[in-house]
DNA sequence: TAGATTGTTAATCGATTAACAATC
DNA sequence: TAGATTGTTAATCGATTAACAATC
């Protein structure tokens, strides 16, 4: 704790968060790394490897607490932290996020919805309302502002990202076909839907090229 | 070409098309990979490597032509073949791909929209109606499906997969928040949302981990 | 032709896996 | 205590970067 951690470590957090949920639910309260190795695929070795990054969560000869550990994982992920989270674009996506309820054992918080077009502007989505573009500005100066959701088309996205990192915003959610050009210190995180499809597409036509693992 | 291709390059190549498409608009006819290296942040060495996976698309002394490596790339990622697509789960996300205009400039085609939901059935979602999810199994039969795009709730996620890849689905691309769980020689590809969330707020909260590159 | 830039091999770096001593 | 399983160091594997000869 307290040095680098390699993205391909960070990416495997929520997957372990995950399983350990779904181990949870079946009311299993101990698990070994290579009982998790067995239902999330990955290796005993790395999944220790892994843990041991941010604290010896498990014991010699018992393996790791369940709950004890998806408690640690809620910790290391952030999700005991209470972030304001705004959502750009009110279309289906922006309205999915605004309702996705999977957050729920979060502290994260959607605060405001913004969108540019007058139909959507006044709309509620999940108890709130879409405010109009212009807005915006005003908003992130008078309101503390974690993090920005990206959620319009590729033109506006970047002028709306550099808005928010003008004032304050730390973090970017970014659902816009492009990478988002963003100061030191901010961090995005991309869901590129396209880039996704097209590596399934990719496999569909190129099986000889099917990955190693 | 014909031997494993490693799953970070394939990562790579919807990026370079993206670049590609851009740098195209502007005009700009030739690329070398140290320009290319410039806009995406990517080395020149990585570039070059990458693409020769699958051909010399380049010429000592010269480097690419803009026009003809965005045609390869399409070739590459399966955007010149003709996909059927169904959509399972008419909510947000459904509708969001099913609305999606940036796959213009591929054969990719939604044939049809599933959904368990009364409410949702019969309701045209660009052009397309939306059939009772019963319909599915007869559909597959009937119809040449390649890829499923399952956007329905957590619980009927693996049970609808199922159903696609017992009637020759041989492509996923999941948004619910689980990893399928798939037979031999099918492909999935998973946009798991709040996977990524979490490695936001990860590294909003704690800073210190802040990756290599 | 000379200059530029690729394609490709070799060197380096980092991530994954294996091994094992520590210890519950 | 004996058995199990971690935490952690060492070995391996693979991906990235560097270098350079080939060639347009």
């Amino acid at each position: 704790m307290g040095y680098k951690v390699s993205k391909a470590v960070v990416k495997r957090l929520p997957k372990y968060y995950r399983y350990l949920k779904q181990i949870k639910s079946k009311g299993i309260v101990r698990v070994s790394s290579s009982e998790l190795s067995q239902i999330t695929g990955l290796t005993p070795s790395q999944i220790r490897q892994d843990l041991n990054h941010f604290g010896g969560f498990g014991q010699q000869g018992y393996g790791y607490n369940v709950e004890e550990l998806i408690g640690e994982l809620q910790n290391i992920l952030g999700m005991t932290v209470k972030y304001n989270a705004i959502i750009l674009g009110a279309g289906n996506i922006g309205q999915a996020i605004a309702q996705y309820t999977g957050l729920s054992d979060t502290k994260f918080n959607i605060t405001a919805i913004f969108d540019k077009s007058k139909k959507l502007v006044g709309k509620k989505i999940s108890d709130i309302e879409v405010n109009p573009i212009d807005y915006l500005e005003p908003y992130l100066k008078k309101n503390d502002v974690h993090i920005a959701i990206i959620a319009v088309p590729l033109e506006s996205a970047q002028e709306l990202a550099d808005i928010c990192m003008d004032n304050g915003v730390k973090g970017i959610w970014n659902y816009a076909p492009l990478d988002l050009k963003v100061r030191e210190g901010v961090r995005v995180e991309n869901v590129h839907l396209d880039d996704s499809l097209f590596t399934l597409t990719f496999y569909l036509t190129n099986p000889w090229a099917a990955e190693k693992k």
